[in-house]
This record gives C-alpha cells, structure tokens and sequence, in this order.
RNA sequence: GCCCCCGUAGCUCAAGUGGACAGAGCAACUGCCUUCUAAGCAGUGGGCUGCUGGUUCGAGUCCAGCCGGGGGCACCA
C-alpha cells in the first residue's frame, strides 16, 4: 500500500538524517503517514517530525527538513516538503500517477483486493432471524451489514463463509403454530375468539396477515383434515412457508446464505451437553436454587448468569455458546456476529463462556448496530412482528424500485436500501423516514455512483461503435500522456480504493465504501466536464486511447467499489 | 439506580492511531444541454461539532461532570 511504502521511506530517511548528523540520535518511534483533508497539503502529510520535537530536543520544522532531505530518490513522488510547524507534505509525481492507470487495469477486478487475511477462514453470522414471520425493516441494516462485511473480508483475503442461525424449537414456534391453527379454525367457521379452547386465538399469538396466507394455504391442500391436529403440524407448515419467504426476500435484496444453521442440531449432536459438561469441570458452571449457574461473575459480569433454568430448559446463553464452540471447532480463525442493539448484553457472556473453556475468544468480533428508528410523517413508528406493526423487506424493496421515466430502464429496490444503510455508521441511531425513502429515491446518491458507471459504459459503447476503438476494451494506448489536473485526480482517488477497504475491514465499518464510492464518482463526473474522451481528429488519438484506458480503469474501480456494497453497476440507466 | 451507544449545517449523515481552514448528499438560490447519457457540471448561502471544565504544541476525536435521545440491566431470544 502507498502509505506503508511512505511511512517506509520516511523512516530510512530519518534514520539517514542521523547517520548524518542531522538529526541526534535515538529510538525512532513508528513515523505516521496520514492523508492531508486539504489538497495543498499533498497527498500524503507526516506529522512525525512534530511528536519528534521532545526526544529530539530540536525544533519540529528543523527535523521535518532534515528528513526531508534524506529521503531517499524515487520516481513515486514528486514533491516534498517541510512546513510550519513541522509538517512533511508529500505530492505524488504525475509520470507515476499516470502509470497506475495501467495497474488498476491489469489487476481488473482484483483491484483494491488485500492479503491480510492470507486465506485464513471466516465466519460472518448475521440475520439470523427466527422463521416467526416475515423480515422487517429491522432485520435490514443487519442483513446489509454482515453481507458487505463479508464481501469486504474476501477482498481482503479470507475465506468467508456466510451464515445464518435459528431456532425452530420453543416458546415463540408454538405461538406461531398455535395462531395459525386459530387462524385455521376460523376460516373453517369456528368462532373466535370464545370458540372454547379448540378455537382461541392465543393471547400473544401472531396477528399479522401472513398468518392467513398460511392457514389458506393449508386449508387449500388439506381441506378440513387437520381440525383435530394440535399445534405441531401447523408450526412446521408455517416454519416451511415463513422460511420460504424469508429466502425469497434475501435472493430478492441480493443474498445467499452457506449455511443455515439450526440451533437443533447442537442437542441432537450432544455439543449443549458436552458444552455444560466441561464448563461444570473446569468449576465455570454450578447449581443452585434449582437452576445450573455460569461463573460469568469471573469474567467481570456484576453477576452469575442462568445456563439451565430450574425447568430443566436451558437459557439463550447455553446454545450460544454451545455454537461458538462449534464454530471454533470448524476451523474459523476470525468470527464476525451482526446483532441488533437489543442483543447487546448477550455477546459477553458468550464470549466469557468460550474463554471458560480454554478456547481463543479473540478473533470473535461483534457488530452492534443501532435500531433504525422508523418515521413515518415524520413521528416514529414502533414495530412490533407479533402485533402485525411492522413494514416488511419485500415491502420497502417494492416501493423504492425506481423507473427512469425516459429511459424505461428499472433498477432493483436492493440498491438505494442498501446505499442509504450504507452512509451510516452502525453506531448511528439513525431515522429511515419511508416517505422521504420513497419520494427522494430518484435523487438518492447511488443513482449518482450508477451513473458515472453508465456513462463510462456508454463513452465506451461509443468509442467503439463508432470506430475510434478496435474491440469493447481499449487495448491500446499510452498512458503516459496523461497529465491533465481532472486525470490526476481521476488516477489519486482510484487508487484510494485499497486504503478504504483496508479501513473498512479492520474496523469493521462498512459505510466507508459508499462515500468513497460517491467521491469517486464526483472525481469522474468533473473529469467528464473537463476531458473529452472520444474524438475523431487524427491528432487526438493518441491522447483519446490513453483516455479510454483511463476510463475504463475508472469503470473497473466504481464496478468493485459497487460490486462490494452488493449493488449492481448498470452499463445503461 | 447501574452499564453500553449516540448528540456535527434546515434535514439525513461523514470525518484513519488526537493534526494544519470540520466535509458530502438532500432541501434553498444562480448559471450551463447543436458534440462521449443533464440521474450531470459550476457557483452562493448555511456550523460556538449538546453544555461546562480538564489533558497538550494541537480536541468533533481523549478524560470528568451535566443535559437530551436510543438500547440493555431475565430461570425471554
């Protein structure tokens, strides 16, 4: 990476500097390298020389020159300078700038790809809803964020493996089975409520509209014959048709799960057994007033926690950490959980039940994101699945599925949701307001990424139709000729790509590719105002294929930063 | 009462381990389509970064205390 290679040359160059007197000696601390916010400033800006000032005991400008200096020569940079009060600014040179136009399309669609994960495996888990009804908008962010998190960590080198855990077993399944059987019921003629026991809707049961679709379905197939069947049957029928919904929804916003991970599965294997076993011989676990007890108080909780409650059914906290065993056991090196805030307790106990059992805990990295506070009119909805108050992911990805009106061309309701999520941080408490959702979706910022990849698509189309280029890739052309202001800038904020993702793996936050993406989108634009690509003067050939080279990089850059957001990058809008 | 997250332009949000003048988009206003897509470009206005102290060469960022919003503090998941 270009700032590694900096940090690099500064620090030969300090070292330098007091092999030759110029600076005194003495231990010379890791030197920063950070991006200036002002472009005057150069690219790239190190600020070593100011926290040098104390060791060195010599004024900071004083040592940001003698560095300076001492840097070694290279084609890389073209400018370097020393400025009050003790800044190094670093301008990278425009031959070099130029040159990268070919890497960046040599690499194609490698382009921005790292290697800190060196192939190791990884885990994302995320949405991991239970099959009690449709996804909500609530699930979304989730589902947005461990998605592009798993993108970015195969960009980033690891082997990634997405998956989704449920439980189809418990108190909230019967509920569901047990309002759809009602639901039944009533559509058989039975009253409700008041039909006596056979007929009641469950106090806390499921009211939303679903329920119906299910007990409908299950009337058309079956016809009368289950109106003495308890709640089983109907809880596995709705569990099939909710988990069809639900996959269908995932396809539909653009994601496809590795596995599928039921909670069942840790009993029948024996895993929750084995789990509590150990944890009760290295002393982690214990029984009291009826219930079997986690030691968490040893792993500074204010307080033990319930593993088995006096029922004999085991809390959340058992399976839990039941399945990072399992996970563990599976060979992931690097573990990624996606929970809403409601979860925000949870992960600690786990991540102490893991440590209880002598196995790294480490490499488990929680994402917690905030809820999304829906407004609409501009008061807050709260949502609810069992109270049916709710607006599901089909519903939001149908009504900001936009048209162009002149073009006739649709793009997938998938992309703006996904942008918007995008643009915040997962701390953010953010406000998703549907009607602005809805009424701004024609204005909404990814349609402007699209849009530079469409226009470079169609200077492309252009280019080649009309001649000016052999085939649909510009395979020639030098690239040396570029030197206009508008394809430095170009050039600079493509090859920015690599730091972003480096910035959006290590610390998890996704939302920086979309205003990278945005940025670089902006760079194009005003490059497009600025340099004519195509032309069909015969003097201006040479400059029009080092363009189209430059242009298709570009293309290349907005296709990986879109394609990692899991949006698409139309060749036509 | 205790713990966690947040508070930045009218609105929605950014801001790499503390760095040089806090940035985008939307909304508002002014210009620009006979030439590769105007879902575009150029420009204008808009901020005591919730408040008060502290740490230091330097704070939106770190610390303390307040105020306001969200989430949690289960033998629910």
């Amino acid at each position: 990476m270009i700032r590694d290679e900096l940090a690099y040359l500064l620090t030969q160059a300090a070292q330098d500097a007091q092999r030759a007197g110029a600076l005194p000696p003495f231990d010379l601390p890791p030197l920063s390298v950070e991006r200036p916010k002002q472009a005057s400033h150069g690219d790239y800006a190190s600020a070593a020389a100011l926290s040098l000032a104390r060791p060195a005991r010599k004024a900071p400008l004083q040592i940001a020159q003698a560095i300076a200096q001492h840097i070694p020569p290279t084609d890389m940079l073209g400018k370097v300078e020393a400025v009050p009060p003790g800044f190094i600014n670093l301008t990278l040179s425009d031959a070099w700038l130029a040159r990268q136009a070919d890497t960046i399309l040599a690499a194609g669609m490698t382009f921005g790809n790292l290697d800190i994960g060196r192939g190791r495996k990884a885990q994302v888990e995320f949405v991991s809803a239970n099959p009690t009804g449709p996804l909500t908008i609530g699930r979304t962010w989730g589902a947005v964020l461990g998605d592009v998190i798993a993108n970015l960590l195969t960009a980033a080198g690891y082997a990634v493996t997405r998956e989704y855990y449920f439980n189809n077993a418990g108190r909230q399944m019967r509920i569901l089975g047990e309002s759809v059987r009602a639901r039944y019921l009533e559509l058989l003629g039975h009253s409700i409520p008041g039909g006596g026991d056979t007929g009641a809707f469950p106090e806390e049961g499921y009211q939303g509209e679903y329920i119906y679709d299910i007990a409908r379905s299950i009337l058309e197939t079956h016809g009368s014959a289950w109106a003495e069947e308890d709640w089983q049957p109907f809880k596995e029928a709705a569990e099939a048709a909710v988990f069809a919904n639900i996959r269908a929804t995932l396809q539909r916003f653009g994601l496809e799960f590795d596995v599928w991970f039921n909670e069942s599965s840790l009993y029948a294997t024996g895993e929750i057994e084995r789990t509590l076993a150990a944890l009760r011989e290295r002393g982690y676990a214990y029984d009291a007033d009826g219930a079997v007890w986690f030691r968490a108080t040893a792993f500074g909780a204010d307080k033990d926690r319930v593993l088995v409650k006096s029922s004999g059914e085991p809390t959340y906290r058992l399976p839990d950490i039941a399945y990072h065993v399992n996970k563990l056991g599976r060979g992931f090196e690097y573990i990624v959980n996606i929970f809403g805030a409601d979860h925000k307790d949870e992960y600690p106990d786990v991540i102490a039940g893991v440590r209880a059992l002598g196995l790294p805990a480490d490499c488990i990295q929680v994402i917690i994101h905030q809820f999304i506070n829906l407004v609409r009119d501009g008061k807050q909805v709260r949502m609810s699945t069992r109270r049916a108050n709710y607006v599901t992911l089909d519903d939001l990805l149908d009504e900001v599925t936009v048209t162009n009106p002149e073009t006739g061309i649709a793009l997938p309701g998938k992309d703006p949701v996904r942008f918007i999520l995008l643009t915040r941080s997962p701390d953010s408490t953010m406000n998703f307001d549907l009607e602005l959702a809805k009424r701004q979706s024609n204005e909404n910022p990814v349609y402007y990424v699209q849009y530079a990849h469409a226009r470079i698509a169609s200077i492309l189309r252009f280019a080649q139709e009309s001649g000016a280029m052999a085939g649909s890739v510009p395979a020639e052309g030098d690239v040396r000729l570029l030197t206009h202001p508008a394809e430095m800038a170009l050039v600079r904020k493509m090859l920015d790509l690599q730091e972003v993702v480096e910035q959006a793996v290590t610390k998890l936050a996704p939302h920086h590719l979309s205003h990278y993406a945005q940025d670089l989108a902006a760079t194009f634009h005003a490059f497009y105002r600025d340099c004519r690509v195509v032309s069909s003067e015969p003097g201006d050939r040479p400059l029009m294929l080092a363009r189209l080279r430059l242009v298709a990089a570009t293309q290349i850059v907005l296709a990986r930063a879109l394609g990692l957001m899991g949006m698409t990058a139309p060749e036509r809008m």
